[in-house]
DNA sequence: CGCGACATTGAGTTTATTCAAATACGGTGG
DNA sequence: CCACCGTATTTGAATAAACTCAATGTCGCG
């Protein structure tokens, strides 16, 4: 029932979870061997472009999406039609956890840079999460992460000053990794991350380039003086 | 082992929770009777001041609370020492989820309005959610409910004007509610919510008296104009 | 009555927004 | 390969909103 698939070749392939090299940090992390023969659905793997949509607010759907790489952008709309990007879903994270639920999905989930996910059918978390006490704490656990970031997004992300938000957005996109490069996120992005306008986001950014704040030493790849970011996200 | 006790006497008292008025709402909701046989723990209940604190962040927990009345806040600091308020926790909430992962408490639980809660003890729920599916399905849904309400703490309460702000966390405290009646917070904890000053929150709350937005029926006993609220709110 | 805490108001300054224009960039077709 | 187009970014100038700091008002309580 499951068979090996390369990300690069499949648009639409069937994942091998056992040999998964994720398997460390994703929601599987702690099953047995004997677990994955319970899984008889085939995990659904999908490569998604820039811009396209994983999944539409209010849709009501039966999978999560376990991210293995790229970057999405969870979504809301105010009723004036303006929007707000509650939170970023990255590498081994995991989204549309709401659907075990039977809710509706909550945001609107779009690819910020190409991604590659693995679909998770409700039916078949649910039934190994009856069974396996690791597996439904890991759920817990996912929840608690994303409760973990929203609250850190209002505090820092939507608090402060323009320059200090756009200095700890840069900070975030660099913590976990071990140097100090990124790449930046259109303005427009910016602006709906931080409760700022597209311009204020582009003004700032501009101006910590031209304090060497940030470097582009290729195409969108910056290099960060986190020292001085720092000092700017915290004063 | 379960015993009856009054909320008014009980500074410190022993919950029976099969009896309880609010068995309807809270997390123990779907238990059958047996389940409650198992509750050897007793439930404690507390009735806590306004200004007295729950929980800090940081601590190490091992209990859980569900709100009966009352309203508490959940801080979170900056570095800078300021306070952001991420949420409100009321009547039928639960707060302190986090220690069931082992997790310290990730907030200040402070009390605005005089607060009654009973302290589940990890232990308790974690055994009962391990043979019980709905008990388990229930807590999966109480970390749900705190991300969509942090979710839209962002887009609602962060996004927009003071104007807006103030509009929409005023309709926000008499929804759910039948009356457009409610009380208002400290003008500092409003600003907290909001991420604008105190001082800016006093001169939009004073300017929505001025126009009738808002009438005070009792000392702190607000009655809305709902329908001119939301008109600012959405535009 | 007076004290302390909180709310309101005022004036001046800073910051962010708005609307518009100019510039850079990526990709396509000639 | 280059010119051109559409899109995104940057910049400018004027306006509006929010902040800061200070002063004044209000209310409850000892």
């Amino acid at each position: 029932m499951v068979k090996i698939v390369s990300f690069k070749e499949a648009r639409d392939g069937v994942a091998d979870c056992l040999k998964c090299s994720l398997r460390e940090s994703v929601l599987f992390a702690d099953l047995k061997e004997e677990d994955f023969e319970k899984l008889h659905d085939p995990i659904d793997q999908y490569t998604l472009p820039v811009g396209s949509t994983l999944y539409h607010s209010g849709d009501k759907g039966d999978r999560m999406y376990t991210v293995r790489t790229g970057i999405l952008k969870l979504v809301q709309y105010l009723p004036d039609g303006s929007q707000r990007i509650v939170r970023l879903i990255r590498s081994t994270d995991i989204t549309g956890l709401e659907c075990i639920l039977g809710e509706p999905y909550q945001h609107d989930a779009v690819v910020l840079q190409e991604t590659e996910v693995c679909a998770l059918p409700v039916r078949v978390v649910d039934n190994l999460s009856k069974e396996n006490p690791a597996l439904h704490l890991e759920l817990l656990n996912r929840w608690q992460r994303a409760l973990k970031e929203a609250d850190a997004w209002l505090t820092e992300l939507s608090t402060g000053s323009a320059k200090q938000r756009v200095a700890r957005l840069l900070l975030r996109l660099v913590k976990d990794t071990h140097e100090s490069q990124c790449s930046l996120f259109a303005r427009e992005d910016m602006g709906a991350m931080l409760g700022i306008t597209t311009e204020t986001a582009s003004r700032t950014i501009a101006e910590f380039k031209r304090q060497s704040l940030l470097i582009e030493t290729a195409p969108n790849q910056f290099l960060l003086d986190t020292p001085n970011l720092h000092r700017i996200a915290e004063d």
